[in-house]
DNA sequence: CTACAGTCTCACAGCGCTGTCAGGGTCAAG
DNA sequence: CTTGACCCTGACAGCGCTGTGAGACTGTAG
């Protein structure tokens, strides 16, 4: 299949499927004319780029995991180079969540200080 | 006091300080020079724009802030403006986090799988 | 053969900051 | 006067994508 079937399919970008093989995550083969052919494995994988990718992770993250995903090197070891991967993703998101959730009890403080008192803080002495 | 005294005392860097001038955030007054000379009000402020900046808000929202802060338009329009704007922001901060939460699901998720399957998820036909 | 749709590569733009560098003034102390 | 710290403006780079455009080729239907 051809790339513009590939991203209707999948919903990716014309120019994301290519940005997807810039960064190694993908090696369509070749027609002869240089159009990149693509078989149902590769519509596989790019619809599990996808679940990585809309779950934050960064393709590099997910370079990482493909090569459990394709199974090209020893199952045991790399299923633990995805574990750790994906709890340092985790731990990442969470430490995210941490962050914004402080952020917004900040702003909340700042709209109930703002209920009491006809100004935010402190006045400046202007 | 010029630009460095102040970048040391708030700790926002030289090149910010110039920055949220640049944006609208800041206008102090200048030296014959041409250097830039901050009073205590400015470093008031510039320690007010850092907790809403560190509590994630952009630039942009935070100067539609800066007036009911600076009192220079009537205050209760402004604080109806501020609580706005708030409000906005805090609602934008809780879909991020909603989202980041089934982000780190899907994650979990695949990490449950991984635990009971030797792969993660179908095996692609390859 | 002629359109026209589809593809190719290369490359620039933009998001919202943030650092850094260049080339050039200013100001205090020695 | 000279040195060194400090300041000025302007501009480019980088983060991780993502869209868009140019210029050129391919493939298919009429």
């Amino acid at each position: 299949m051809q790339i513009g079937e590939l991203s209707r399919r999948t919903g990716v970008s014309v120019r994301m499927l290519r940005y997807y093989e810039e960064e190694g995550l993908l090696q369509p083969s070749r027609r002869d004319s240089g159009y990149r052919d693509y078989g149902p494995a590769e519509e596989q994988l790019v619809r599990r780029i996808r679940v990585f990718s809309d779950a934050g992770l960064k393709l590099h993250a997910i370079r990482t995991l493909l090569p459990c995903v394709l199974n090209d090197r020893p199952e045991l070891e790399l299923c633990n180079e995805v574990r750790a991967t994906l709890n340092r993703e985790i731990g990442g998101i969470e430490e995210r969540i941490a962050c914004l959730e402080s952020s917004r009890d900040i702003l909340v403080g700042y709209l109930r200080q703002d209920a009491k008192r006809p100004r935010i803080g402190v006045r400046l002495q202007r």
